[in-house]
DNA sequence: TCCCGAAGTCTAGAATGTAGATATGATACA
DNA sequence: TGTATCATATCTACATTCTAGACTTCGGGA
């Protein structure tokens, strides 16, 4: 994306990530996350789309993780579990005011905005 | 996207283009949609990736565009006007719902869901 | 004719999104 | 002890989307 040098723009799937992160506040790893998002979005979302995502909020100050040790039981690897930064609150905070904005006052089937 | 056969996703800049068009009711072109995106969004958006996304939208069916003779006046180059299709009038309302239904009873500043 | 202005096009490359295979550790149980 | 099994995370290879800014086009003005 050219010269993107302030990591402030938050993508499609980014925003979506962001938002399940931010609603399991701060219980959340890869896959209950995962689970989130393919219970409430329209489409199905792979664990490599995922955690690419995840790694890219971090990078981006978004969120950060923290490793914690298996439970006792099967399967029992280590989790990362994934909260939301102040940084990432904002952009989301700011995505949500413009889409907002955007929709304030005009009827979406017709395309118009009322005085 | 791997195979991205749906034509059914709309990425981050899709979806404001998108509702642009809508907004102007089809009397938008590609300059007029840019002065309206820059005037309503938080950051700036340049002429090529304008028509870029506008040639994807219209691949996609979203939108529908019509070539129209130039003003008698300076710089009447002839303009394409862009309108938005019954499919694209569906996706963005699909977006739109979508966003709605996860901020639903969630506050912004906690991420936690009242009941 | 030469200049100017509005509109649209092109190019090259960076950022984002993706599926599916694979790796990693830990428990279960024979 | 060794092997099956399970949950979790990582890797690979690529497709799609996004981008800035230079460039072309074409008509009017002087």
């Amino acid at each position: 994306m050219g010269a993107m040098t302030e990591h402030t723009y938050l993508g499609e799937l980014e925003q979506r990530v962001l938002w399940a992160v931010l609603r399991m506040g701060g219980d959340g790893y890869g896959t209950t996350i995962l689970e989130e998002l393919n219970a409430r979005l329209d489409r199905v979302v792979s664990p490599g789309a995922l955690y690419a995502t995840l790694d890219r909020l971090e990078q981006k100050g978004m969120i950060r993780s923290r490793l914690e040790d298996g439970d006792p039981k099967r399967g029992g690897r280590r989790k990362r579990y994934m909260a939301v930064t102040a940084e990432g609150r904002t952009a989301l905070e700011r995505v949500r005011e413009e889409w907002k904005r955007l929709w304030a006052g005009m009827d979406p089937a017709v395309g118009a905005h009322e005085p």
